[in-house]
DNA sequence: TCTGGGGTCCTAGGACCC
DNA sequence: TCTGGGGTCCTAGGACCC
């Protein structure tokens, strides 16, 4: 489009791990894994260096880890630590450069097109910053450049741990040829297997089959590969500007169990906190939702999604809740054992459609006793209060298990 | 190996309207 | 009561990312 833009990526090294050992320095140096307790059910959220020396990597079960490396330290997630860590990286990086964009809590890009007389060359300024990150917030980070997001990105995973890596504007293609398909941001397992059966095991291999027959194959998606190959933001998110933040689409909370009910109370329970936590969300944000979904997960992992867009949007815990609860009831399969349950809501605009009149005093009433109660969540936390009403197994669900997924609640660290 | 939670984007089909 | 095509909205599912 424009003159050759100069991007960085910066990516935290290890964020969760090094943020839990911030909090207990005990940690550093040993095999640590972040995301719950070794017999949980779950995943490996990040785990350290140490650990990944016995193949303990994120998204692995923890179980699976805990055959792996047995003598790993296993640490409850902490999401607010990690948010709060997350707004100082930002801070670090906002100082820096003006046009920042977080692409989750621990990575993000900046287009640092035409800093050169304040912050001399790209790698002068990328030092520059990894130092600052280190002294501000005591985290690591690795910093790649390059000439578009694709091959920042590329980069900066090359980089780590702890490193700074320029990928000189005119060699992206050989630097890209060699890697995998895989290390293309957006090629997972299944379009791995896709391209693998034609042959296509490196990013090199691409440059063999022209756009027209990769668009055949994989449609828009084809498309934007082949440039890929060539280290071009071709298509969709990549392709937008750095900084043009955007309104969040959907907002979700789900909760799987420890272990699988077919207790109707106990799962209409769970499906109101949902709500709460979801319609929360809506009013902090100042946002009313059209479209409400329910998730089912069946213990054989069979998932279904059921949805509902009523004319009238809304943020009242409630209304979601109602929809919510009557596609439960219709869709659920009696007797049938859940394993997880979700509510997700979405199709926002920005205010109520009216509604009629003479709902307006009920709902602004609703409306004050909710913001009231999300006062008193900030205060005293999340399982202080359910405007849940005749609950059968509503008590029990709350004390016995952590339906709403909160950190640190079943183990208090000592 | 028995598989989290929070998101985004894409596709495909059906309903409905003109 | 034979038939086309486009546009928009909605639903469901799936790939993918951190």
């Amino acid at each position: 489009m424009s003159a050759r833009r100069t991007i960085f990526h910066v990516d935290m090294d290890a964020f969760f791990v090094s943020v839990e050992e911030l909090f207990d320095p005990g940690l550093i140096g040993k095999p640590v894994v972040v995301g719950g307790q070794r017999h949980e059910r779950g995943v490996v959220s990040a785990a350290s260096y140490e650990a990944r020396k016995f193949g303990v990597h994120s998204a692995m079960p923890l179980r699976t880890a805990a055959k792996l490396c047995p003598q790993a330290i296993f640490v409850n997630g902490h999401p607010a630590r990690y948010r709060e860590c997350s707004e100082k990286v930002y801070g670090v990086l906002t100082a820096f450069s003006p046009l920042v964009e977080m692409a989750s809590v621990d990575e993000a890009y900046l287009d640092m097109t035409g800093t050169e007389r304040l912050h001399g060359p790209p790698l002068c300024a990328a030092h520059s910053l990894h130092g600052k990150m280190k002294s501000e917030t005591r985290l690591n980070c690795s910093i790649g450049i390059g000439a578009s997001r694709l091959v920042a990105k590329v980069s900066s995973a090359k980089a780590k741990p702890n490193g700074v890596l320029w990928a000189v504007p005119g060699e992206e293609a050989k630097l890209l040829a060699p890697l995998d398909v895989r290390d293309i941001p957006g090629v997972g397992k299944v379009t791995e297997q896709s391209l693998l059966a034609l042959g296509i095991s490196k990013v090199g291999d691409l440059a063999r089959f022209n756009d027209s027959f990769l668009e055949q194959h994989f449609g828009k998606w084809g498309l934007a590969l082949a440039g890929k190959g060539r280290g071009e933001d071709a298509g969709g998110w990549f392709d937008s500007a750095v900084g043009a933040d955007s309104a969040p689409k959907s907002i979700s909370h789900e909760h799987t169990y420890n272990e699988d009910t077919a207790d109707a109370g106990q799962m209409e329970s769970t499906l109101m906190r949902l709500c709460e936590m979801v319609g929360r969300r809506l009013r902090e944000a100042g946002l009313h939702a059209r479209t409400l979904q329910l998730k089912l997960r069946y213990k054989d992992f069979t998932t279904i999604t059921r949805a509902r867009t009523p004319p009238a949007p809304t943020q009242l815990d409630t209304e979601i809740f109602q929809q919510v609860r009557a596609l439960f009831r219709k869709h659920w399969h009696q007797g049938a054992e859940v394993r997880l349950l979700g509510v997700q809501v979405s199709s926002f605009e920005a205010a109520d459609g009216q509604g009629d009149l003479l709902e307006g005093d009920r709902r602004l009433r609703w409306q004050q006793a909710l913001a009231a109660a999300d006062r008193l969540r900030d205060k005293f936390g999340e399982s202080s209060i359910s405007l849940a009403t005749g609950m059968k197994g509503g008590f029990r669900e709350r004390t016995h298990e952590n339906p709403v997924g909160l950190p640190g609640k079943s183990k208090p660290q000592g």
